[in-house]
DNA sequence: ATTATTTGGTTTATTTTATAAACTACTTTA
DNA sequence: TAAAGTAGTTTATAAAATAAACCAAATAAT
């Protein structure tokens, strides 16, 4: 039987910043929001479920008078990620 | 900017069904049904999608006494998988 | 023989999720 | 100082997933 897969990482917008996150490290959400195409709303709402998971973590700061969110990939992130990134491979190959 | 996922693939229970069919030309309702683990309410939906959309063409026959759904992958069911399994690698690939 | 129970599903209703639209607060430019 | 832009958040709506209920017939049990 294949492997479920981890439904917070089964979306195709979260799957996105987490993907750029393990690459990268670190993003902020201007940068994560161009890279991905994603509207605003959009993005933070996914930020914020996988910031609510522990996957990411979140700083808001200000960055002269601007508001400024950088996004950080964490342990517990990288790991499910790569778990979800065996499970897939299952129903990949052909 | 990493390519958009097929909403139709990107859903584990039909992406576990194509896979199914793409590896094994031919399976019936009940051995889906046993393969994915999914519930027969749930199969009979998505079964459905993917017959709509061409993916998978579905034979609806008596065995003997009993009714019998048979799924067969379809070429545009190959071309959509194999153009999935390419965009979601770009996501995976750290 | 008639009453469960099982098989092989479909249909409908509910819940969850995703996404778009509207809004906030502040800054910069004209 | 009014308009437009930046950096987001919140809320409302649409879409999707899934669970529950149902159906028709077959088989098994009493």
């Amino acid at each position: 039987m294949l492997k479920k897969l981890n439904p917070l990482l089964h979306n195709e917008l979260r799957l996105a910043i987490v993907s750029l996150l393990v690459k990268e490290g670190e993003a902020d959400f201007v940068d994560i929001k161009h890279k991905t195409g994603a509207s605003s709303g959009n993005l933070s709402v996914q930020l914020d479920k996988l910031s609510e998971a522990g996957y990411i973590s979140v700083h808001k700061h200000f960055k002269g008078k601007k508001p400024h969110t950088t996004c950080n990939i964490t342990k517990t992130g990288i790991d499910a990620f790569e778990e979800y990134v065996n499970a897939i491979q299952e129903y990949l190959k052909t």
